[in-house]
RNA sequence: UGACCCAUGGUGUAAUGGCAACACAAAGGUUUUUGGUACCUUCGUUCUAGGUUCGAGUCCUAGUGGGUCAACCA
């Protein structure tokens, strides 16, 4: 008999944990809670899918039961096996595992077909001559009740021949179905004898051509929760009106009562988690690939650098519902700025580079800075940077007539050099176009970091690198794939008309310091006041290449922004 | 002109008939060798109208608004 753990019996539920509480209390649940992650393997797993795993995975783990990977692959014609290894490197990724429960609706086949024989001689299904089209009009409309088949009084042996032809590939690919016999008149037009056997000559990505007739959704995924006896089988709202069918179906074969339960599917602003235009976007070229990092892919936030604990905390505080939601993009930052500021090493990058030099700095001097790796660290690391007379600093931490509240360079502005010493301008010099093209300092020698006793007060800290150590690098800077938050929300527009130009923005030869060689793809670095970044796998020995994960907090922007 | 589901700050989720809470966002402030982080402050007629109750966000009824349902897809 299940049992509600102790150390669980002061948080917050979610209504879906309260069910299955009410169902363990009332000595419903027999067993440890099971549950599933049923994807089909037609496509790359994406955020919607992340909250489905956290939630099933979840569960299982807060109540001591256990979580099936089973792949719902009843459709021959859209399923491969590439799609399959991606799904499972993706779930371990976010950090889950289904230990030796890998199952495959596929399988089942020979028990599923076993069932309906059963539900035959139970005259409980029949197969139908009629076109899909003729079952269509039969079905009638949500406010008016269908009409019978004229096949559906078929005898019992008449069924099993036709059912056992089938099968065995006498008919025609489409020629016939075999059909449930519930309502034609029911409210819920599921109930209307749904088709639950398809003939199509097909090669499965598991069972090849051993199979001609395959079974449809609402006859392969309950019956499958029941062969594995899943407790509890969550799924999306939009199956709430399957649910009598998947009820009808368990009593009817007598087999084992998993319960459905079903929750509002989380909406992201600015992404879209339809498959389907998914991969339009690759079609169309507007992204690379499934792992495009501006992609709603669990690969494509990956390859962002996106932390996968970044994104079970999101799913976490998005909590589960009943009610359409649109959840604020900023939530997935938030947690992903969250994690990457905890765990992430600072490094100095200039993304847009103008020249400085120190003129009262000895010209071939060099020096060896100790700076700190991750300041959050309880006890901080520290790495070598190379400090020379001549620097990259930002472009945009330097102005000619800088405004009282512009806490970085100027003409006679002090700054200091992260790590290093406190400068200040004395003048500077544009080039043809009248672009800066070099900013001229003094230093003071005594406020070296650590063993400052200048007594000069500097208001801002700039990062820099050092002309001579510098590592050019490629930046690529993402933004949202679309300018509207709900991009596929309109009748009247393709979602493609939202498709943001500016997504990705190229920066070829970024500066940065000697220590961004040893990255690694996968673990995320902050390139100090700019935001955090990610090794790409395009990257090779001699060209680096990094994607913007999310950019920090920027309040200087924000009050810009503002006048 | 049907059935079913849903309705709490800008957003998302709590409150299980008894002080509307937490997170994100926004705004203001403190600290800071990242304009980052951290910390503090501010931001609600619980969709409407009736009813039950000593007491309703919660229960009931009606309305309003939103969503879902007519693939040989899942």
């Amino acid at each position: 008999m299940s049992k509600i753990p102790k150390d669980i019996l002061g948080e917050p539920r979610n209504f879906i944990e309260e069910e299955l509480e009410k169902d363990v209390q009332a000595g419903k649940v027999p067993k440890p809670i099971h549950t599933r992650f049923p994807p089909e393997p037609n496509g790359y797993l994406h955020i919607g899918h992340a909250k489905a795993i956290c939630l099933n995975f979840g569960i299982a783990q807060k109540y001591g039961g256990k979580t099936n990977l089973r792949f719902d692959d009843t459709n021959p014609a859209t399923e491969d096996t590439e799609f399959v290894d991606a799904i499972k490197f993706d779930i371990k990724w976010l950090g889950f595992d289904w230990e030796d429960r890998e199952y495959y609706a596929s399988d089942y086949f020979k028990q599923l077909y076993e069932f309906a024989l059963k539900l035959i001689d139970k005259g409980l299904a029949y197969v139908d001559d009629s076109s899909p089209d003729e079952i269509a009009n039969q079905k009638g409309t949500p406010t008016e009740p269908g009409v019978n088949s004229p096949y559906r009084e078929r005898s019992i042996l008449e069924n099993r021949d036709l059912f056992i032809g089938m099968k065995e590939g006498k008919y025609n690919d489409g020629s016939r179905v075999l059909r449930a016999k519930v309502d034609m008149s029911s409210p819920n037009m599921h109930m209307r004898d749904p088709v639950i056997y398809r003939i199509k000559r097909e090669t499965h990505h598991r069972t090849g051509d051993d199979w001609c007739i395959y079974p449809m959704y609402d006859f392969a995924h309950g019956q499958s929760d029941s062969i594995e006896e899943i407790t509890h089988s969550l799924c999306s709202l939009e199956f709430r009106h399957h649910r009598p069918l998947y009820n009808w179906l368990i009593e009817e074969l007598e087999i084992y009562p998993s319960r459905q339960i079903e929750f509002a599917r989380m909406n992201v602003a600015y992404m879209i988690t339809s498959k389907r235009k998914l991969l339009r976007l690759i079609q169309d070229g507007k992204v690379t690939a499934w792992d495009d990092p501006r992609m709603s892919t669990i690969s494509g936030m990956r390859r962002r650098g996106y932390p996968p604990t970044a994104l079970r905390t999101f799913c976490d505080k998005v909590g589960i519902a009943k009610r359409e939601n649109l959840i604020d993009i900023a939530l997935l930052e938030a947690c992903v700025k969250e994690e990457l500021n905890k765990t992430s090493d600072r490094l100095m990058v200039v993304l847009d580079p103008i020249k400085l030099t120190i003129a009262n700095y000895p010209e071939h001097q060099t020096e060896e800075l100790m700076v700190v790796n991750n300041p959050e660290d309880e006890s901080p690391t520290e790495r070598l940077v190379m400090f020379s007379q001549t620097l990259f600093i930002e472009r945009a931490d330097f102005m000619i007539d800088p405004p009282k509240k512009f806490f970085r360079l100027g003409p006679g502005r002090a700054v200091r050099l992260k790590g290093a010493y406190i400068i200040e301008c004395i003048v500077y010099k544009l080039d043809e176009n009248g672009e800066i093209a070099e900013v001229i300092c003094n230093y003071f020698d005594n406020s070296k970091s650590g063993s400052d006793t200048s007594g000069v007060k500097a208001k801002g800290t700039l990062h820099w690198v050092s002309q001579d150590h510098a590592v050019d690098v490629e930046v690529r800077q993402y933004d949202r794939l679309f300018t509207d938050p709900t991009p596929d929300g309109y009748e009247d527009k393709d979602f493609l008309e939202f498709y943001n130009e500016n997504s990705l923005e190229v920066i070829t030869e970024a500066k940065a310091e000697q220590a961004i060689k040893t990255c690694e793809v996968g673990t995320g670095i902050q390139f100090m006041r700019k935001g955090y970044f990610v090794k790409d796998i395009d990257s090779t020995n001699e060209h680096l290449v990094f994607n913007r994960t999310v950019t920090l907090r920027d309040s200087w922007k924000k009050l810009q922004a503002r006048k």
